[in-house]
DNA sequence: CTTAGCACTCATCGGGGGAGAGTGCTAATT
DNA sequence: AATTAGCACTCTCCCCCGATGAGTGCTAAG
């Protein structure tokens, strides 16, 4: 899986062809590379380089005597060489920080806004993952009577999150009895994770021989239909859409048209968000490959895991064209995403 | 305001271009359309007719030597011509029924699935706007505290719409007490529309020198700071913008930005959704022109209002390229906003 | 009022030719 | 053995040209 690595002036010349194609878009020659170079070369030289690197797929050409243009192993090199080389753009995280936390609010707000920052200053399309329900602490449940033995039950998490769904039962139940169950809910499991409550209500449940009190099976019955589903599902927002035909890096509106139907079948950015086990700490880098659906081979996710610790919570990422400012961007997720977390932090008080 | 009446040649050749223009988005000649129209008729005098609607203003063309295409003027026209056509596709609302209410659900999980049918039947950017809390009823209020003093005020309306935010409270407060206040201001209010329990509960503050026992007035209090602000403001549901650029009809990539940067801005959709005292029975259909935003001059919504009887609660709409088939998406948007309203009726059994 | 006839307009398409950018190869240089 | 100058070659891009054809407006006849 690990790329050969490339003799010092190979990789220079590969980071000086990607940051210019970045810059104009337009194929990049040898002469222009030359002049660019810090070492004095001819292009002849440049040439051979070039020739080899092509060899090795990090170049192509789109045709014979035309400039090069990176591939998408091309990218991933000058990706991986980036922070060796300290090129980031150090972002004002005070500033980051006030916008995020202008006004008291909760998770749901704080996530929000994290998406519409991170979408305004990236100038590409934010993501933004909230973190699992069942990743989150109980912290509260209210069951509301709707008629025809519909309720609504509306589960608050420790942050703030709130969720609501419709159960039905099968037969009436006053106001009062609901609240009850409620109350007896949160006395009996708050403080535990959403996870560990439905777990420990399944067994409650059945383990029906143990000595309940009416109510008390009521209430775990509530509990039981509140909790069944979509727990470990990540609701995403998403932001910024618009700024992608600001760059219409990606070649035909064939192409657009996939990137925006991916953008609304929120699902699969969803799954592209779910990390496996990051090892390093930097944002993630995926350039048009495996965890991006099919279809984004133009593009590019810079991904960032929120929430701190061990437990990351949730991941804020940007999407855009392959041909994007690296630098820049990752270090703007980066960053992003440590004040989203010192902001959850102070959340949590 | 009104148009002069097309006499009814005219207005045969007006909608014959529009339709066949519609069909195949390029300009339609003499020749086609006297083949077109019912009783025969030669191409010259078809041109006779065109050159009169051009001059009416109903006509455009692109350059001397091409066919014609409708203006706005002449969609209108067409448009308003429709209903006396009787040119409406049946929609299966028996279907559209079933879609809607496969399952148990409440007020917010209706609307989505009222803008996901519609996007999906439509094949064009579904809007739908959500009822302003201030028109529902109040049915419960909850308050959690979150520590530091925050506390989240959950309120929820007869129908099962949710709406949460965050206040901070100037001294620390138990969630017994809360409780309290919650219970004692659902007591009080339930029943009444959001927006008269706020103005009563602004009144109660008002007149502080009416007896009122402590918790009483506390109970006021957080009523009236989670109540201010917002109660009138529409939510808006957007799905399938991605359908646009399945129909690049709007001219370049630059137009199409516009419309999507709109789309993203969604406060601006929603004054165009405002409806102003609704004349008609049948959906409105706008075309690129005033309550929709600048920019979109090449874009028509159609919208109807649900929620049925002399209040609607909101509005269904579709915003699509002004080349869209009228006569299907008209039909269809009176239907899906029945549908919803029959289901919103169902839900407040 | 309608229509046949006709001249005219103009976008579109394909071909041809020049310009220019950039390459790959070879042979000379260090 | 690596670098570089020189040179032929390859393509794309652009512009010009003329032919094509769809469609019009006008005029005069029915």
């Amino acid at each position: 899986m690990m790329a050969p690595e490339l003799n010092p002036r190979n990789a220079a010349v590969l980071d000086a062809i990607v940051e210019r194609y970045i810059l104009t878009g337009e194929p990049v020659g040898s002469t222009t590379i030359a002049k660019l170079l810090d070492e004095p070369v001819s292009p002849a030289t440049v040439r051979n380089v070039m020739a080899e690197l092509e060899r090795l797929g990090y170049l192509g050409q789109p045709h014979t005597s035309a400039g090069r243009i990176p591939t998408r192993r091309g990218y991933r090199s000058y990706v991986a060489a980036l922070p060796a080389r300290g090129r980031f753009r150090s972002v004002d995280s005070a500033r980051l920080r006030r916008r995020l936390e202008s006004e008291p609010i909760e998770m749901d707000e704080l996530l929000r806004r994290t998406c519409h920052v991170l979408a305004d200053l990236s100038e590409l399309v934010a993501v933004v993952s909230a973190p699992p329900l069942a990743d989150t602490v109980f912290r509260h449940i209210d069951f509301v009577a709707l008629g025809g033995n519909r309720v609504l039950a509306i589960i608050v998490s420790r942050t703030g999150q709130v969720k609501n769904r419709t159960v039905v039962l099968s037969e009436p139940t006053s106001q009062e009895q609901l609240d009850h169950a409620a109350a007896y809910l949160v006395r009996r499991f708050a403080g535990r994770s959403l996870r560990d409550v439905a777990a420990r209500i399944q067994e409650l449940r059945a383990g029906a021989g143990e000595r309940l009190e009416h109510f008390e099976r009521q209430a775990i019955a509530l509990g039981a239909s509140s909790l069944t589903t979509d727990l470990d599902e990540q609701e995403v927002l998403i932001e910024g859409s618009a700024s992608l035909l600001a760059k219409p890096d990606i070649e035909t509106i064939g192409d657009l048209r996939v990137v925006f139907e991916v953008i609304e079948e929120r699902r699969l950015l969803a799954r592209a968000l779910r990390v496996p086990k990051q090892s390093s700490d930097g944002p993630r880098v995926v350039i048009g490959c495996d965890p991006l659906p099919a279809g984004l081979e133009h593009c590019t996710l810079v991904s960032a895991t929120y929430g701190g610790g061990e437990t990351p919570l949730g991941t804020v990422a940007v999407l855009g064209p392959t041909r994007l400012q690296y630098a820049r961007t990752i270090a703007l997720v980066d960053a992003i995403a440590s004040a989203t977390t010192a902001a959850i932090a102070r959340l949590t008080l």
